[in-house]
DNA sequence: TCCTTTATTTAACGTTCGTTAGAATTTTAT
DNA sequence: ATAAAATTCTAACGAACGTTAAATAAAGGA
């Protein structure tokens, strides 16, 4: 934590921040105070404000999503969400701030449009990726788009359970809620 | 629209921009300018910057939510959440902005303690009220809290998307989400 | 050793913030 | 018509903001 270099210290402070006050609640004054250094250290390593902000979505949040999309594996599909969602309890505390603050970006609640933009992108990535997971887990299904929408729409609130309201989930009650959505896809 | 008082001007413009910049993003001024009145008039109807904020949750977000609870009528369950939901596609441009900081503030990416812990309040109102209405609708099931649970969660995002994403969702979209998660209750 | 590069500081810049004092104007009641 | 009350304005206050200039200190290689 002391001998971590200070541009990653004033990162992870500034993700706290940015968390609890919004990026024009958060300064860099305040940022500085807390990293205990002085204000134009932050415009040593970061140019500005915004490109500090920047860098944690562009990089730090995508990171920590496809870090955990990558454990998408597993032949039961109810054991594979149920897992994928269960993981999210470990993610560290920094990790968790950081995809907090994606999730705020993603609903618009901060940043700017371009970074909206990049939200949306991605967000149209998500249904047709899920709905390749499902196609080669289940057999064919006549609703399966419905299926799938009602899946990635359970999948989000557990997220914003575990990340933005920062609650765990017990696994047994992950598993339950995607048994329900999922129970016409899967044999018994 | 001009005819109305300036207070409740300066309150639909302040709540356009505690949305689009958040509380520390949104200066008296600003709201001044697009009102269309002079800086102090502000002073003049609210004492300060967070008595505005507060109101429009206090009063306003919370008048918009009983408003579209009292709706939670009818014989059939999945009628009865289908129109729950369908129904906000319906709120006023202004409602759907207030409910959005309402929710803004419910998730705590915006205001200050006090307002979160009304929102805890409020919070631990919806699964009982839910349970409730399913258990007055169908037969006694073994898995109800699940279910109530599950219900309570793919609503939640049913209302984000249509209140913070401003989507439309039309009327059938809701009703399969909704039926795949409640047909293990009723009788087809 | 001295010089160059890297890291850090103090001090200030112009701007904008929330808020208020106090005067001018408009409306209302008598 | 006139006095009182309600509304609106101009102008300013001190504080805090993002950002930068310029000086100092520390580290590393020749």
């Amino acid at each position: 934590m002391t001998d971590k270099d200070l541009r990653d210290r004033i990162k992870e402070v500034a993700v706290k921040q940015f968390n609890a006050n919004g990026y024009y609640g958060t300064t860099i004054r305040n940022i500085a105070n807390e990293v205990k250094c002085s204000l134009p250290m932050i415009y040593y390593y970061y140019n500005n404000k915004k490109e500090l902000f920047d860098e944690i979505i562009k990089k730090d949040f995508f990171n920590v999503v496809k870090k955990q999309a990558s454990h998408l594996k597993s032949d039961n599909i109810i054991d594979l969400y149920t897992k994928f969602i269960y993981n999210l309890n470990a993610l560290s505390d920094y990790e968790k701030l950081v995809y907090r603050l994606g999730i705020k970006v993603y609903l618009s609640f901060d940043g700017d449009e371009e970074l909206m933009n990049l939200m949306d992108e991605w967000e149209k990535s998500i249904l047709p990726r899920h709905r390749e997971i499902l196609k080669s887990h289940t057999k064919n299904l006549d609703n399966e788009k419905a299926i799938v929408r009602t899946l990635v729409h359970l999948l989000e609130t557990l997220i914003e359970n575990i990340v933005v309201k920062n609650r765990y989930l017990p696994e047994d009650e992950i598993r339950e809620e995607i048994s329900i959505v999922l129970q016409g896809c899967v044999a018994k």
